[in-house]
DNA sequence: AAATGAAACGTTTTT
DNA sequence: CGTTTCATTT
């Protein structure tokens, strides 16, 4: 049983009677093990599966602890337990009754904000202020979904941004209008996925949890913490740690740990102290630079391993790349099992120099990584085909799709996908299989000035015989979508293959088919070729053949990635889905670790280096300035030392030759004992940053 | 309104 | 350094 490889405070913990309890768990004190004995608990006083729900921060911790049960406990009781993180558990449970919803990825919901963003104008008259860009916007938007839930989001914004209020309407009406494009377009977000799961809790919803337990509960923010409150469980089992909170720009809210008895009175509160993981002197360091921040409870860690430890080492180097390369030969040389490493920065843009001198030495490494691969054009493409095809609401894929088709733009694109959907009764998709016949003129008149309600002229209709010679599917010459003046030949030819592709989809159920009838039709290989041929060109602008031939190849490989995807999938919108709730939980490759700090929360390595601990990128002082703070810095630098088993290496370079920077080090360097000089540091500090 | 070429830009962290 | 945005031409 997992409850007797528990320690006595790991013990009281897991058997803690059910109501609200609260485990502080310091870093590496075993906070996965008491949760899996939580479960074990639970399930041994007859508690069904179903009724324990555990809210994880990634779905690959909520895997790992299942896995773990499985040990212990038959298949089909562990395989019944609700586990995940917020996002894949309302995805579950809203799906019951909202089953068509597509999730959208982030950028295009950003591109969707921005376009309506920019129908306003915002009158300066004499003020000074000037507005936030559609970007920022979209992103506090998104901070006060996260945290905010009383005041709307233009009261919101004037009580917090106060030299704003001038534009705080105009900022709430871009939000409303948002929120309602997005509905119409049949898209949902992540923020939307927590918001109606909880909006539809108890009315539409219902779920009867007996224990809800919330790893890495620090983390946790208002929304999240509302969601939980409205499943009102009878009884709440969280676990985090104070000193491990690193989400603050998600909206985290450090204070729910040290307000958890307040808001539930006759709260038990646990405390995990025993440290299993690391060595004695990575433990004292790591305790040295988090004691500089204010304690809401005291810190005592108990050092249970007694191996002679390793000392934390710095490493200091004249140049930024001198210090990738030299880390690497010392991986090389120091280490048997790459696995067991961990390269670990502040910032993404540590890694391609970190990742380039280790593949230089033929040193396998992955990387967190499924954003290239998702951004590349031919996988975008081949997706918002998918995604137009299983939602036909879905305009903004329309228009990615046809503005591959030379000569018309996304203007002209969104007048066809609105005549399609007026051939179509309402329904692009319709109005493309079976379009109205009766309809001569499907396109709109545009209105050229919306305040003064200008018109423009009629879409001047070419005749319908414009394209009879081009062996068109005789859907598609008798459409009266192709009378639009916009389309030749090439173009009428691109609809065509559309069309033709979209009647063999629509038969397809399965993933991979979906998959492979894209990847192969006609449309996709006239797109891809395009593709190549920009890749192709050299400096005269001429194609070469051959690296065209490797940029198909290229493509190839990616779609045989893309169907190997599909496996384990029977449902198109769920594959979807999967592909976007999933898509940066992809690691790929096998060697050593190459991650961000709050990536690499919750995970432990043998070996662990730090990276350019150069003050400016760690501290990133740019953040801790605004919506940051220095504390939330430190606890980062925390969170990292503390991924260290047995040994640990401190890193910073002092310039960076191409950009021409000079670097000092890092403040928690000098805070952490290794470098002595404090008072010279802090001179050339107040110099730079006064 | 689209295509092309030139210039700027910017580099935070996650589900 | 590569992308994204801007300006110019068709």
């Amino acid at each position: 049983m997992p409850l007797s490889l528990l320690n006595e405070e790991q013990l009281n913990a897991a058997t803690a009677e059910s109501g609200r309890n609260i485990v502080i768990a310091s870093a590496g004190t075993g906070k996965t093990s008491t949760i899996v004995g939580r479960i074990a608990h639970l399930l041994n006083s007859n508690i069904a599966p179903q009724e324990i729900l555990l809210l994880t921060f990634t779905n690959k911790a909520a895997t790992e602890m299942v896995e773990r049960l499985t040990h212990f406990f038959p298949n089909d009781v562990t395989s019944r337990i609700e586990a995940g993180t917020f996002h894949a558990i309302c995805y579950k449970l809203l799906k019951r009754h909202h089953p068509g919803l597509l999730l959208k990825q982030q950028t295009e919901l950003k591109t969707l904000f921005r376009s309506i963003y920019e129908k306003r104008e915002f009158k300066k008259l004499a003020y000074k202020v000037t507005e936030y860009s559609a970007n920022y916007l979209y992103d506090v938007y998104s901070f006060y979904q996260n945290t905010e839930l009383e005041l709307g989001f233009g009261d919101w914004m004037s009580e917090n941004y106060p030299e704003h209020d001038f534009f705080c309407d105009i900022y709430e009406d871009i939000s409303n209008e948002y929120e309602i494009m997005k509905e119409s377009y049949g898209y949902i977000n992540f923020n939307d996925l927590l918001i109606k799961t909880r909006d539809l809790l108890r009315t539409d919803i219902f779920v009867n949890f007996k224990e809800v337990l919330v790893d890495e509960y620090q983390d946790t923010n208002s929304l999240q913490g509302s969601l939980i409150d409205k499943m009102d469980p009878s009884s709440l089992f969280c676990v985090g740690d104070y000193d491990q909170s690193i989400f603050a720009f998600n909206g985290a809210n450090i204070n729910l740990i040290g307000s958890f008895s307040k808001k539930f009175p006759g709260a038990k509160v646990f405390s995990l102290k025993k440290n299993y993981r690391s060595t004695a002197l990575i433990l004292s360091l790591a305790d040295r630079v988090i004691n500089f921040n204010d304690r809401i409870y005291p810190k005592e860690l108990i050092v249970v391993r007694k191996d002679e430890p390793i000392s934390p080492s710095l490493l200091e180097f004249k140049e930024l790349f001198e210090q990738y390369s030299k880390i690497s030969d010392m991986i090389k040389a120091n280490s048997s099992n790459y696995e067991d490493v961990a390269v670990i920065f502040r910032n993404n843009s540590s890694a391609d120099g970190i990742e380039a001198s280790l593949r230089e030495l033929g040193i396998p490494c992955k990387r967190k990584g499924g954003k290239s691969f998702f951004d590349a054009k031919e996988v975008k493409i081949l997706f918002d085909m998918y995604s137009f095809f299983v939602n036909p609401k879905d305009m903004m894929a329309f228009i990615h799709i046809f503005e591959y088709a030379k000569g018309i733009g996304s203007a002209t694109a969104k007048d066809i996908f609105e005549a399609l959907k007026r051939l179509g009764r309402g329904s692009a998709y319709e109005g493309i299989l079976h379009p109205d016949t009766h309809i001569r003129n499907p396109f709109e008149q545009r209105k050229v000035n919306f305040q003064l309600a200008l018109f423009d002229d009629f879409v001047h209709l070419e005749s319908e015989s414009k394209f009879s010679h081009l062996e068109l599917d005789d859907k598609i010459s008798n459409s009266s979508i192709l009378k639009h003046p916009k389309f030749t030949d090439e173009s009428a030819r691109f609809f065509n293959d559309f069309y033709l592709l979209y009647k063999k989809i629509v038969r397809i159920k399965k993933p991979v088919s979906m998959v492979e009838a894209i990847s192969e039709s006609k449309i996709y290989k006239y797109i891809t070729d395009i593709l190549a041929d920009q890749r192709a060109l050299d400096r005269n602008k001429k194609i070469n053949e051959e690296v065209k031939e490797r940029a198909l190849l290229n493509i190839k490989r990616k779609v045989v990635l893309i169907k190997e995807l599909t496996k384990g999938y029977t449902d198109n919108q769920r594959f979807l889905n999967a592909m976007i709730l999933g898509s940066n939980e992809l690691t790929k490759g096998e060697g050593v670790n190459l991650l961000t700090v709050h990536a690499s929360k919750g995970l432990e390595f043998k070996d662990v280096y730090i990276l350019d601990l150069m003050d400016g990128r760690f501290p990133n002082r740019k953040l801790a300035n605004k919506g940051g703070s220095i504390d939330e810095e430190r606890r980062l630098f925390y969170v990292a030392v503390t991924r260290a088993k047995d040994r640990l290496w401190l890193s910073y370079a002092k310039v960076d030759k191409v950009k021409k920077l000079r670097f000092y080090p890092s403040l928690f360097l000098y805070e952490a004992g290794l470098i002595k000089n404090r008072e010279e540091h802090q001179r050339l500090l107040d110099e730079k940053y006064k």
